[in-house]
DNA sequence: ATCCTTATTGATAATGTATTTCATTATCAT
DNA sequence: ATGATAATGAAATACATTATCAATAAGGAT
């Protein structure tokens, strides 16, 4: 609602133009709790818009992953699935049940992380977690 | 060296038949410190089995990974590949430059992911951790 | 050692996903 | 309204994975 106008007025100032389709792609993304492949953005987006193209789904997804609105989330079934990017140092915690992804904020793995590089040699950049279980409604 | 022998043996135990290819791939695959990809893994068992097919590739690596022996590794550059499995609760630490792969362990989330449980009602069944970053060699 | 059952293999075909190409269409600054 | 050009979608292409199937080879039984 609110951010999907935000990411057209972002996609604008990045000297993209608004399209229907991309339009549909944006409140798809920017409202979906859940992380969606390629395949099943396109089923969603033909809703609003029948003659959407696969391709444009793929270029728009990789478009908003540019402008940092989307990012692409591993699952152990799905590793090219797309999401609403995090606030800042956020990591997600997803629903095996039914796919419903939140972000969490918090962790703090300066002093292990400080720790493993000490011991290994290792300068670590970055790091992925990832928390898997079932949401309140799938339990 | 040891490994494969006893990779060898629960393959066995487990109804599978010893054979040249899988002998070739288990070989590379126990003593390999890198996540592999199914065609790597081909092009590097060929030297050993000149006539291997990439089709047996990926259902040895399935096999394998029923065994518990070796299991999938996601990384941002490939999602498919391979490494011998973690002993027990152990995380990967992958280096960019040169892919080395290395588990440590010793995080210990639990107290973290029981506040985050709590505040979002999700049942937490497991977690994915992973450090990305530049081995002694590579930097 | 030989035989026999059947697991395993690899060539091939089929599938599904992602990318490239290109003529047509739509956006938006003018 | 017009025109430059960004964006689109159909089609073609590339690529990774899976399914099919006849030939082969492993290993238990004899
Ligand atoms: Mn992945
Ligand atoms: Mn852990
Ligand atoms: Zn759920
Ligand atoms: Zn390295």
């Amino acid at each position: 609602m609110a951010d999907t106008e935000r990411w057209l007025e972002l996609l604008e100032e990045k000297g993209g133009r608004i399209t229907g389709p991309r339009r549909a792609i944006v409140e798809l993304m920017a409202n979906s709790d859940r992380a969606l492949s390629p395949v099943h953005v396109f089923d969603l987006a033909r809703a609003k818009y029948p003659k959407m193209g696969l391709v444009t789904v793929y270029r728009t997804l990789e478009f908003l992953s540019e402008l940092g609105l989307v990012e692409r989330v591993h699952q152990p079934d799905g590793c090219h699935m797309y999401l609403r990017a995090a606030n800042g140092h956020e990591h997600l915690m997803i629903c095996s049940g039914c796919g419903k992804a939140v972000y969490f904020s918090g962790d703090d793995l300066s002093a292990f992380i400080e720790k493993i590089s000490k011991e290994s040699g290792f300068l670590i950049q970055s790091h992925w977690l990832q928390l898997h279980g079932l949401c309140k409604e799938c339990h």
